[in-house]
DNA sequence: CGTCCACAGGAAAGCGCGGGTG
DNA sequence: CACCCGCGCTTTCCTGTGGACG
């Protein structure tokens, strides 16, 4: 039998992969050619005005980017400053990406950011990946500004992600302030209109940003950005109707590019796993569990054990009660026991408190504050987001080894 | 119509980490 | 090398909140 294996392995390597014939032009991550941006030429434009007078060796705009996710927010945002780079002729522009959910305190985003725009070679300045106070790191940014650079264009993604607004405070006045001669210009994405809104008033004024909203790509958008990646499988392999169907499933939900990409990607999959010499439509729809899973996987697949079992605590007791939302001190409970069963040290309530006003903020959680009166005083009732669904975010919840174990229907999670 | 309950969430202090510095 | 420092996470403590109860 061990022989056996080894031969189907190697015949499966042997063979031309019988769907895919440039398989990266589905990943999640590719960045099409400017050729292929689609629908975006209005947000281009835009954002190009902005950043205008930053090739002349002028101050750039600062700018905000809002707009549900896959709107291609952070697609346009990279794409013209990349441009913007590359047609400076006596003017140096660096420009510095980074995602603030992966940076998502004030110190490790500026180290980050430092170290984009390094080129240790040059400046002699090293920047080591923590270590150093975080007004240290500003130091070095500004003499890495000051060395290399006459204009600085930072896209902070995600930036609602951030913390607080000290980062987004200090690039906005480096110049003013006069820590750097070097012009800094912020993109600043965010999916939360409200954000933007909120942004309190110190910083507005010192950011004056342009605000550039992306709406949404409507289903003919969606189905000609698919299009554009039909290459990815090989020739007559899509049946007729399949990528329609992948853009309309797309704009049901939220118009999201990368949705319905992932479906069209999970499609071809799934025929290759089930031998299918080509991509149906029932393809197309069992892909599309599947690209919901992806998107919870990116949005909590990273999140610690501790929020992780309270989300899990959440979605547990929807499971066992069937009710949609509770009282902070039933899914406390619920966790508590949680963390008993998979043997973690359970934190106190109130951290938990935190965890789950945070896992509303990432929007897998609704949260709603009711006052019970004299007897009951003000409780968090907290629930899934109703547009999602159950099992999947269960499943992704528990997707951790120390759940492994875990039989939720055996599991006892309220009183 | 004032009281009062019980939880929300802000403030501050403690702790461990992983670097830098002399 | 020993020592120090700021950060981020957590706990502890405590004030604020607002509708039901009497």
């Amino acid at each position: 039998m061990d022989d056996e294996s080894g031969d189907v392995a190697a015949e499966i390597f042997g063979k031309p992969d019988p769907i895919f014939e440039q398989k990266s032009l589905v990943d999640v991550d590719h960045v099409p050619q400017p050729e292929r941006i689609v629908g975006r030429d209005d947000e281009i434009r835009a954002l190009s005005m902005q950043l205008r007078s930053a090739i002349d060796g002028g101050s750039p705009e600062n700018v905000v980017i809002y707009g549900e996710t896959g709107t291609g927010k952070s697609l346009v945002a990279k794409h013209v400053s990349k441009v913007a780079e590359s047609m400076a002729e006596d003017v140096r522009i660096g420009t510095a990406y980074i995602d603030c959910s992966d940076d998502d305190t004030e110190t490790q985003a500026v180290s980050h950011i430092a170290r984009k725009l390094n080129n240790e070679d040059q400046t002699g300045v090293s920047v080591p990946e923590m270590g150093l106070s975080k007004s240290v790191y500003y130091t070095r940014l500004y003499s890495i500004l000051d060395e290399l650079y006459d204009v600085a264009l930072i896209i902070l993604d995600e930036a609602d992600m951030q913390a607080d607004d000290g980062l987004l405070m200090s690039l906005s006045r480096s110049r003013e302030t006069g820590k750097t001669d070097c012009r800094v210009g912020v993109i600043a994405i965010s999916n939360k209109v409200r954000w933007a809104e909120n942004l309190n008033d110190r910083v507005k004024s010192s950011l004056q940003p342009r605000e550039l909203n992306f709406h949404s790509y409507d289903a003919n958008q969606l189905r000609s950005i698919l299009e554009h990646r039909r290459d990815a499988f090989r020739g007559g392999v899509l049946e007729d109707g399949v990528i329609q169907l992948s853009a309309a499933l797309a704009a049901q939900d939220h118009g999201d590019a990368r949705q319905a990409i992932d479906i069209l990607r999970n499609a071809g999959m799934l025929a290759q796993q089930q031998d299918s010499e080509t991509v149906t439509e029932k393809h197309v729809r069992g892909a599309r569990r599947e690209a919901e899973k992806d998107r919870f996987h990116d949005l909590i697949g990273g999140l610690t054990i501790q929020k992780k079992t309270t989300l899990a605590a959440v979605t547990t007791l929807h499971k066992q009660t069937g009710r949609d939302e509770f009282p902070t001190g039933e899914i406390y409970t619920a966790y508590t026991n949680l963390c008993q069963v998979i043997g973690v040290e359970p934190r106190t309530e109130r951290r938990v408190r935190d965890f789950v006003r945070n896992l509303a903020f990432l929007d897998v959680l609704d949260a709603r504050k009711e006052n019970q009166g004299r007897a009951g005083g003000i409780t968090i009732y907290a629930g899934l987001q109703p547009a999602h669904d159950l099992e999947i975010v269960h499943e992704i919840a528990m997707t951790d080894d120390r759940f492994a174990d875990v039989d939720d229907s055996e599991t006892t999670v309220s009183k």
